[in-house]
DNA sequence: CTACATGCAAAGAGTTTGCATCCGC
DNA sequence: GCGGATGCAAACTCTTTGCATGTAG
């Protein structure tokens, strides 16, 4: 998702908060990373285009923009969090564990599965964000 | 699963490593924490029974019985990896954020979902471990 | 002008590495 | 006895915090 359309300021001055331009350049990275980055991975996109930015001020926006439901931070295999923008509906990842592609999958193939959980165990899946790791086809043939 | 049945000297022979006090107690302890265990938990565990283990060796154990296989390490939601003995079957969890519980989802159920990623996006997903969160009945009906 | 935001440096977690010693085989 | 395993301390990475300064509103 592009958030050219959102009005960073508006929300920020909704909730008390400032407007500033290293918080621009922090969601625009996360919205140009498209994916999941890493905290690192934020911070260097930020500094390709200016030095504005401190990496203090990278970890601390990726949390205020969190907080502001912007953002989401998912976890990783590697055990890092890492974050992308959010999205208008539940979504997922099909990460290649070779060539790192990340594929998304969309929620409507979920549905099913999640309503047979619903059936057999009587619980009611919310997880709205999924990352499974993998092969695509494409590496699987080279091997 | 309990692992009394696992002969862990066997395994380390095979492969050419060493059998010790230290690799069977960090065993132990990630069977005994039963669960999503970090390693700083693990240490805990062992360190309860006896000084006998550095928390260096924890995570050097840690990384041998996840190559050997005989662990697994998955992400959880604060970034932190956690292990867990390895199930003989793929396996998958529902844990309710109200209450806690933890029910197992077995792996069957997932199958037909796989089968249909792998059709729509030529994909072969290879997680075999897989937590879900949402709420049981039982809380649903509370609220 | 005031309160919030930032940058810097330093502190804290969590984890890994180098090296001398120890011990399973 | 040899080669791998351990413990210790130190290094390293990632992230958070305290405080003085800067700046949006």
């Amino acid at each position: 998702m592009s958030h050219e359309a959102l009005n960073l300021a508006v929300f920020l001055r909704r909730e008390g908060y400032k407007m500033t331009l290293q918080r621009q350049m922090v969601l625009d990275a996360v919205c140009e990373a498209d994916g999941h980055a890493t905290p690192e991975q934020i911070y260097e996109i930020v500094s390709r285009s200016s030095d504005a930015v401190n990496r203090t001020t990278v970890y601390r926006t990726l949390r205020l923009l969190q907080d502001l439901r912007l953002i989401n931070a998912a976890s990783s295999m590697e055990g890092h969090l890492r974050y992308e923008m959010s999205k208008p509906q539940p979504h997922h990842h099909l990460v290649c564990r070779d060539c790192g592609t990340d594929i998304e999958l969309s929620h409507e193939l979920f549905v099913p599965f999640l309503e047979q959980i619903n059936e057999a165990h009587d619980f009611v899946v919310e997880t709205t964000h999924l990352t499974l790791h993998g092969r695509c086809n494409d590496c699987i043939r080279k091997n």
